[in-house]
RNA sequence: GCGCCUGUAGCUCAGUCGGAUAGAGCACCUGCCUUCUAAGCAGGUUGUCGCUGGUUCGAUUCCAGCCAGGCGCGCCA
């Protein structure tokens, strides 16, 4: 789908080129040209800076070549005037009742108004949370939760096909431990060293017993147990409303051979080599701090070969992209993950991208709730709905960049003010839903049929309009830069700009006023942006309520 | 020591192909509901964009160095 501001910058694009083919002006023409939306109004609907990047190769100053392309951008269909500020800014303001016509393309668009083919054909594989099936998911968990699979519905509404995986680590020491310590509660045993306590052991102690008489060995209670706790996960997580296509054990990697596979690549790579009586990984050809073993001196294979295997088998199950959505405490694979690409003849700066989340902290009644998991005071994504509820929780944590650290307070969480920007949102969603249901039973027509672009002409209208032309753009550079939070600040604007429209410009007939083409030209407009903010939403993971 | 992230209003934070007078919410004042959801709108107050240099028509944005804070640097998983 090409907006009006793509088409705008296109044509433009055109006349800079005959512009340099005629010889009017010297340099080469750009690939593309940015149309940007002015903060101030007084500078039109959309500003380029094109002039000034093209002054010094023409050897003009930008006053004079923005007045060049002048004339030439104000002929362009659907322009209405074109004005030169500054140091040479082109403003361009567009015919309102042709920027109107926006409304048929939403409308006809519907839920899929909004995505786009920048992602097309890019088979992405995105991991994220990926924790021990040895505890419930906790707060760290719960962010990669809700912007992983927002991120998910991103990449896929620019057209990417998405796998969203979750690895499931049920090898190794942990899961032994974890065997041992639901084996010793269930039989009033003391808890290994570094044995896992807390209450949810003591919990599936008991189910685990309950549905298994007669369990004895580690080996099983382990097995059991874990069987119990990955299910518990996936249903936390489904009721959290974040989904994955795959659920991969670390172990069915090994079963499957796919260990011994990815080793014997990076051999014919030529990165691997023998030290002390191990097998190592060179990643320091390719900007690790240290290499890394693979292949332990007593024959065990280590966490990292499994890493490294598991990426090899990503990438021929025909993944282009991996992503990879790790913890701040996880920092330090950036390095390894990108040379174990590198090693595996892949480019790192493509294939493969890390994103490191930064922790999250939690205040309650004005002080911030320390989490320790000795004195069990983590808090679970579990509990954290329970607090706040889905939609809160998971808006919350979209609406931030993930490289900075947060700080939920779960007071204003729990609070149904505009403090709280999930319902400020919702409420503007809520509200053209009511617009339209008084719309319906006035009998107001409406429907394309009964549309008049030429009626929107209000400044607040004009506005509304500019900004609804934006979304397709916001949801391509949020899956580009792979920031779902941007989706979410935009619907802010988004509800702030409807609320504005909303006090200035009524949408109803007042009194005994006739239903008029304004009416249902508004209703109209009101249904788009409602269908914007629904759009949105559904990218956020987010309800988009009719009734508040 | 090395590496990753952060430093913008009193508070919580936005701000990427470098652009015009740096924004939003909260907080604090002032107005607006006998007809659309006031969970709303309009207006006012608030800044050495951590510091110092560099690149250039122009830097909060890019580069370098420094300061401050968070986190991490196992043949652990």
């Amino acid at each position: 789908m090409s907006t009006l501001a793509d088409q705008l910058a296109a044509s433009i694009q055109g006349l800079v080129a005959a512009a340099i083919a005629r010889g009017d002006l010297a340099g080469t023409a750009p690939e593309s040209i940015v149309l940007e939306r002015p903060k101030n109004r007084d500078h039109g609907d959309y500003a380029t800076s094109i002039a000034l990047q093209l002054a010094k190769a023409a050897g003009k100053n930008p006053r004079e070549v923005a007045t060049l392309l002048q004339a030439e951008i104000a002929s362009l269909a659907g322009v209405s005037a074109v004005d030169i500020a500054g140091p040479g800014f082109i403003n361009i303001t567009l015919d309102r009742a042709n920027q109107a016509e926006l409304v048929r393309t939403i409308l006809d668009g519907g839920d899929t108004y909004g995505h786009g083919d920048s992602l097309k054909g890019v088979a992405i594989n995105l991991e994220f949370i990926s924790a021990n099936p040895t505890g419930p998911l906790h707060l760290g968990h719960t962010r990669w939760a809700a912007v992983g699979d927002a991120l998910g519905r991103v990449l896929k509404a620019a057209g990417a096909k998405v796998t969203q995986e979750f690895y499931i680590n049920d090898r190794g020491r942990q899961m032994d431990l974890f065997g041992q310590s639901v084996q010793a509660t269930a039989l009033g045993k003391p808890i290994p060293e570094d044995g896992y306590q807390g209450d949810y052991i003591k919990d599936l102690a008991k189910i685990v017993v309950a549905e298994n008489p007669g369990i004895k060995s580690s080996e099983e209670f382990r097995e059991a147990a874990y069987k119990v706790q990955l299910t518990q996960q996936q249903s936390v997580l489904s009721t959290f409303h974040t989904t994955f296509d795959v659920w991969f054990s670390e172990r069915s990697l090994h079963e499957s051979g796919a260990v011994e596979h990815g080793m014997e690549k990076l051999r014919e790579q030529g990165h691997v080599f023998e030290q002390d009586g191990a097998v190592w990984l060179r990643t320091t050809d390719f900007g690790d701090d240290k290499d890394r073993v693979l292949i332990k001196e007593n024959g065990e294979l280590t966490y990292f070969a499994s890493d490294t295997a598991y990426y090899i088998n990503k990438r021929e199950r025909g993944n282009d992209i991996c992503i990879y959505m790790l913890g701040a405490d996880h920092h330090g694979y950036i390095h390894r993950l990108r040379a174990v690409a590198a090693c595996a003849g892949d480019n790192p700066d493509y294939n493969i991208h890390v994103l490191i989340g930064q922790l999250v902290k939690i205040m309650e009644g004005g002080e911030e709730v320390k989490l320790s998991k000795r004195a069990g005071t983590i808090i679970t994504l579990e509990e954290l709905v329970e607090k706040v509820g889905v939609d809160a929780a998971r808006y919350t944590l979209i609406r931030y960049p993930v490289d900075t650290p947060m700080v939920m307070d779960i007071d204003i969480l729990r609070s149904n003010t505009n403090e709280n920007p999930v319902y400020y949102v919702q409420y503007a969603h809520a509200r053209i839903a009511a617009v339209l249901r008084n719309v319906s039973e006035l009998g107001i027509p409406t429907g394309l049929d009964n549309f008049d672009a030429s009626q929107l002409t209000h400044d607040r209208e004009n506005e509304l309009l500019g900004t609804l032309a934006e979304f397709p753009r916001v949801v391509a550079q949020a899956a580009e830069l792979r920031e779902p939070h941007r989706v979410a600040r935009y619907l802010e604007e988004l509800a702030g700009v409807y609320h504005g429209f909303y006090a200035d410009c009524r949408v109803l007939p007042l009194g005994d006023e006739a239903p008029a083409s304004i009416h249902s030209a508004r209703a109209n407009l009101c249904a788009a942006t409602m269908q914007v903010i629904a759009n949105g939403l559904s990218l956020l993971g987010v309800s988009a309520p009719e009734r508040m």
